[in-house]
DNA sequence: GTAGGGTTAG
């Protein structure tokens, strides 16, 4: 009869009625008394994931041996239920029933799951008690609960207990190393193993590791190593290995790899391939993807949509977004958090007022995480205002989640917006308490702040706090921080600096190197620069490099020369370059010119009030009060209104806004007698810093 | 009847 019963409940895997009527009738021949065919049972309910049938089973067993008591564990760790799972191993230890491989091993893989190191701990002690450390199948289970609890050291400990270890073991202990990064010591393990022992699991988690263009010869190596093992056909190899091509910024090998997969795709291979597409850049391609998706029925997810919702930024993709995120209310995945989160940055990044879009998205995800807060504090601090930033900081920091290295970065990008020093240092001491003064993130808002705040000796302190010397975006920031400073020259021994120290070098690294040389009237220098950027550097130069040199030639007086760089420019100038080139014209009165360009701009950009207000001011310059006046009124006859430029001081946690011409003071009376002295006193201390008496146009700020 | 692996948003 046994046998039979065991046939017939293998047959009824798939169904539970089967299942069902099968376990009836055990009970009816009595059988269901016997232990194994119990087990059998209870193991057939949970794989068809009826678990509390299976605990009925369980609890009703007269007797119950090693394998009851295991497969109950292993029903409730597999779903994630470790409470329950860590009560049946005590209840098991208790009953005196005999403890074995299998019931630590499933423990154990509940224990890793939930990252429960202490427990771990405890199931480790009880395991050399009974002195399992040594079994394969125990001990790689112990790897994997140490290298999930991130405790590399220990996972190593536990791989070295184990007598025969196998791919499995080495597996668990390599992706330990996967998990914390530790990218030299993954691949010394990974050279450590015999060939034989290397599988699909060996590949799939190193090939996460690479993830930067830098690698991409050893990343072509470990392929090269997949073909000469013909491991080529795993799919999670070569999901990974999309992957690793997108972040190493081969798009070409990426889709090779895909299209090598042919009929065997997977879901993840489709979300890898579009998530490499997305982050390259290659827009239409990922658009494509998506459509090809839905043509091919592949049912998509969460993964899917948060990629292609992450394509959609900027004017041009909003009607798509927008439809997007209708077709994300139909799947009903409105409320899953990663999802709203991808929303909540695409309406964001919208140029058109989508900020209360983005805001009510927020309000009423019910789930929020760290994501959330900060892609609204992000948008706010990008966009502004920025003391609402500054608000949304304070209510984040009263919701009970951490605050992280981005939301410090981002509050302190608005301080330094709002050049609000004392605002400033607070933060910047609840960062140093949390640990993240050191992070290149933070610490490169911290340099932003205090330079902008006038405070260049504390910008290069946290300049010099950064635990990476080799971050780009902390060496960018400290040179400009330095040519907004008139430190033309420091920034420019920074930039050599940086070239010996083979710091990677981008191109805001060459927009800081020449805004220092422009403040500080280093002509040679800077257009040195601009000409070697693209031979020397590899670095194309954009339309702000050329605005930079522009404003560079124009400050020192050679309006000529600015202008023969912009006929020479390979792109055609934008209004950015125009405009700071009208300054230069202004500066060096050159009428005709301003007039020219001027005219041109109003035509391109009529609802600018940049333009025609500077204009106003060439004509002023020269008197020319008819000219001036015309300027006056198409201005107004176009609609067009003067935006005043705002400046602000901190006083006493205080910010008091003024501007030009400002008698709205209390004090009025005493301020401007107080300018006065100060203005005689200054002309006294008149220096030859002659290129930085002229309000360069890269720098106005309007609030 | 035991242990390991690939895709997302700031």
């Amino acid at each position: 009869m046994k046998p039979f019963l065991a046939s017939l409940l293998e047959s009824s895997l798939n169904s539970f009625q089967k299942l069902s009527s099968t376990h009836c009738s055990a009970i009816k021949h009595g059988y269901i008394t016997d232990v194994y065919i119990s087990n059998r049972v209870m193991d057939s309910y949970i794989k068809l994931g009826f678990l509390g049938q299976a605990h009925k089973v369980f609890d009703e067993m007269p007797h119950r041996d090693s394998v009851s008591w295991n497969t109950m564990i292993s029903g409730h760790t597999s779903c994630g239920k470790l409470e329950k799972a860590w009560c049946l191993f005590t209840g098991m230890i208790r009953s005196g029933s005999d403890v074995d491989g299998y019931s630590f091993s499933r423990v154990l893989k509940g224990v890793a799951c939930a990252k429960m190191f202490y427990l771990g701990e405890q199931v480790h002690s009880l395991v050399i008690k009974r002195g399992f450390e040594s079994n394969v199948y125990v001990g790689s289970a112990l790897v994997d609960m140490y290298a999930k609890c991130e405790r590399v050291e220990d996972a190593f400990d536990a791989f070295q207990e184990i007598s025969e270890v196998n791919s499995v073991s080495w597996n668990a202990l390599i992706g330990g190393f996967v998990q914390v990064r530790d990218v030299e010591t993954a691949f010394w393990l990974f050279g450590c193993m015999e060939m034989r022992d290397m599988d699909d699991g060996t590949f799939a988690p190193l090939l996460t590791l690479l993830d930067d263009p830098m690698l991409c010869n050893l990343l072509k190596e470990v392929h090269a190593k997949v073909l000469k093992l013909g491991l080529e056909k795993e799919i999670t190899i070569c999901n990974a290995m999309v992957s690793s091509y997108a972040d190493c910024g081969s798009v070409s090998d990426a889709k090779r790899v895909f299209d090598g997969v042919g009929d065997s795709k997977d879901l993840i291979t489709w979300n890898s391939m579009l998530a490499g597409f997305s982050k390259l850049e290659q827009k239409d391609f990922a658009f494509e993807l998506f459509i090809e998706i839905q043509r091919t029925r592949v049912e998509t997810d969460v993964y899917t949509y948060t990629s292609i919702l992450s394509t959609c930024c900027g004017e041009e993709h909003q009607v798509l977004g927008q439809s997007l995120h209708c077709l994300v209310i139909k799947k009903g995945l409105e409320q899953v958090t990663s999802v709203s989160n991808s929303l909540i940055s695409m309406y964001i990044q919208f140029p058109t007022c989508a900020m209360s879009d983005a805001l009510s998205l927020f309000e009423s995800l019910e789930a929020k995480d760290l994501v959330s807060w900060n892609s609204m504090l992000t948008g706010l601090s990008q966009k502004g205002p920025s003391e609402d930033a500054v608000k949304f900081f304070t209510y984040l920091r009263c919701s009970n989640l951490e605050v992280d290295d981005y939301a410090f970065s981002a509050v302190l990008r608005s301080c330094s917006d709002l050049a609000t020093l004392q605002l400033g240092q607070q933060i910047h001491a609840l960062a140093t308490k949390s640990s993240f003064e050191s992070n290149e993130f933070v610490a490169s808002s911290l340099i932003l702040m205090y330079s902008k705040c006038g405070v260049i000796e504390n910008a290069r302190k946290c300049f010099e706090k950064i635990s990476s010397t080799d971050s780009t975006v902390a060496w960018n920031t400290m040179i400009l921080g330095y040519a907004q400073h008139g430190s033309g020259q420091v920034s420019l021994s920074l930039f050599s600096q940086m070239c010996n120290q083979n710091v990677k070098l981008d191109h805001v690294t060459f927009t800081a190197v020449l805004t220092a040389c422009s403040h500080s009237g280093l002509v040679q220098e800077g257009l040195k620069l601009l000409h070697s950027m693209e031979p020397v550097y590899k670095i194309k130069p954009r339309m702000e490099h050329y605005a930079a040199a522009v404003d560079l030639l124009g400050r020192a007086g050679l309006v000529k020369e600015a202008k023969e760089l912009i006929e020479s420019m390979p792109l055609s100038p934008d209004p950015m370059v125009l405009k700071t080139f009208l300054g230069a014209c202004r500066a060096c009165g050159e009428i005709e010119m301003a007039t020219q360009v001027a005219n041109h701009l109003l035509e391109v950009e009529p609802d600018d009030h940049f333009t025609y207000v500077w204009l106003s001011h060439v004509y002023s310059d020269v008197k020319k009060w008819e000219e001036k006046a015309s300027v006056k009124k198409v201005m107004k006859e176009r609609g067009v209104k003067k935006v005043p430029g705002w400046s602000w001081i901190e006083i006493r946690n205080e910010v008091c806004a003024f501007n030009a011409e400002d008698r709205s003071h209390p004090l009025c009376e005493e301020i401007y007698l107080m300018i006065e002295d100060l203005s005689k006193e200054m002309k006294w201390f008149e220096t030859d810093n002659e290129f930085d008496d002229q309000a360069s146009l890269l720098d106005v700020n309007h609030s």
